[in-house]
DNA sequence: GTGGCGAAGTTAGCGTTGCTCACATAAGTT
DNA sequence: AACTTATGTGAGCAACGCTAACTTCGCCAC
């Protein structure tokens, strides 16, 4: 059958399926996505699939997510992406996987800014844990709102670094609390932090404030919740 | 062209793409999804779909719905839905509207069960939602996750809903502190309980506490949560 | 009853998706 | 230079959402 187009769409490979607007500034090559010059090798697909699945979970959201259409915006077939990865859940396990560690920097770093233990720094790490789903609303839901159909028994990897964001949390609470090491009201008390900040994240995401009717100002609560959760000691 | 089947798969329409082992003890005719008797209409095709919709985001997870899966459930082509509903989506909105109904009766009987004001009757209100969450785990997910996909500014009937739910809410807060009628304290306060509560919600049903490797009471959470966060009168 | 009309079904078919196959190419090792 | 292996390609499958054109049947006027 020969070959009809040995080198397949030339250079320009930011194409996701419909124009998207200007959207990134990508020069012709260099672009995260597309592979490098015109080589029949892409160099690093993997992250190239994941970085451009992201890209297009948060322009479109995750319901119009297609591989098909990051394989379009890489510059590559549609079928490229099972020589890295399973199926299509494989993929969204390695950008949770990415947006896992990131939010795990950020609320460390949110936590490192203010000097002593206690509620103003548990609520400056609720306000990191929102502020970054506020950031990547796309990202976050994947990470947090498919674990039905991404679940994998044998991935012990996303469980570590889900299991790792969850004992900062409890650290700080049990400092706040003056245990050391943190026993069990801080456990508990860590859960009830972060079930309040996650429940603030998605309800904001989901524009469910707004479907209610509610207006809200999410700082705000973070802040009464922290300080009245927390007893002082 | 004829008529190859003229009325078509005779009876037994519970055949809903695989073989659902055992699942609904439907008898032959009768079954809340088929079409009465051999009849070419239906009946209530509208009711029908929202309901089979239901059953099987119930059995196989929001993720693996498919509207030509109804279809098969209720003994209709696939093309039949478009008669009754604009497309997917209108029908996951119908859906939406169940929900929220049903869960404004939940929230409204545990209330009733309480006699007086205050945190034990808002931590029952708490609880039933959370009740309603993990009976209908699915359509808990379509309700408050695809809001996003769902989003339809012409479609007035669901926030008019979404809103009384949180009027109760807020209602009964307002009665908790003695305001009356409830006031801004009022408000702030029942936005951070459905919060807690929704954050309690959505974590249980994703198996993100199971997830991040911590074991939780919710119940003993909202009890928590309700007695910390709304002050003693 | 009879006839017509419109609502509510039908089949056929389009374009897209996720994924598998057999094959082509390039990178690296010997 | 030859062989091996990882990584790409195109063709093609079944299933999906949805449309178009046609058929069936309930209902209402007469």
């Amino acid at each position: 059958m020969a070959k009809k187009i040995p080198p397949p769409p030339s250079g320009a490979a930011a194409d996701p399926s419909d124009p998207a607007p200007g959207a990134g500034g990508e020069g012709r090559f260099g672009c995260a996505f597309s592979r490098r010059r015109n080589r029949y090798h892409h160099g690093d697909l993997a992250q190239a699939l994941v970085t451009a699945v992201r890209t297009l979970v948060e322009r479109d959201g995750v319901e119009k997510l297609s591989i098909s259409g990051a394989c379009r915006m890489a510059g590559v077939s549609s079928a490229a992406p099972y020589k890295h990865f399973r199926d299509r859940a494989d993929i969204l396990r390695a950008l949770c996987r990415e947006g896992f560690g990131e939010l795990r920097e950020a609320m460390a770093t949110a936590a490192a800014a203010i000097p002593a233990p206690g509620p103003d720094r548990l609520a400056a790490l609720g306000k990191a844990y929102l502020a970054y789903a506020e950031a990547n609303p796309g990202l976050f839901g994947v990470m947090f709102g498919m674990k039905r159909e991404l679940h994998d028994p044998e991935d012990t990897r996303t469980h570590e670094i889900a299991h790792a964001n969850m004992l900062i949390v409890i650290a700080e609470v049990g400092a706040a609390l003056g245990e050391d090491p943190p026993g069990e009201e801080a456990h508990r008390l860590a859960c009830v932090l972060w079930t309040f900040v996650h429940g603030a994240a998605t309800l904001t995401l989901d524009g469910d404030y707004e479907a209610a009717g509610v207006e809200v100002d999410t700082h705000a609560m973070i802040d009464l919740a922290a300080h009245r959760l927390v007893p002082a000691r």
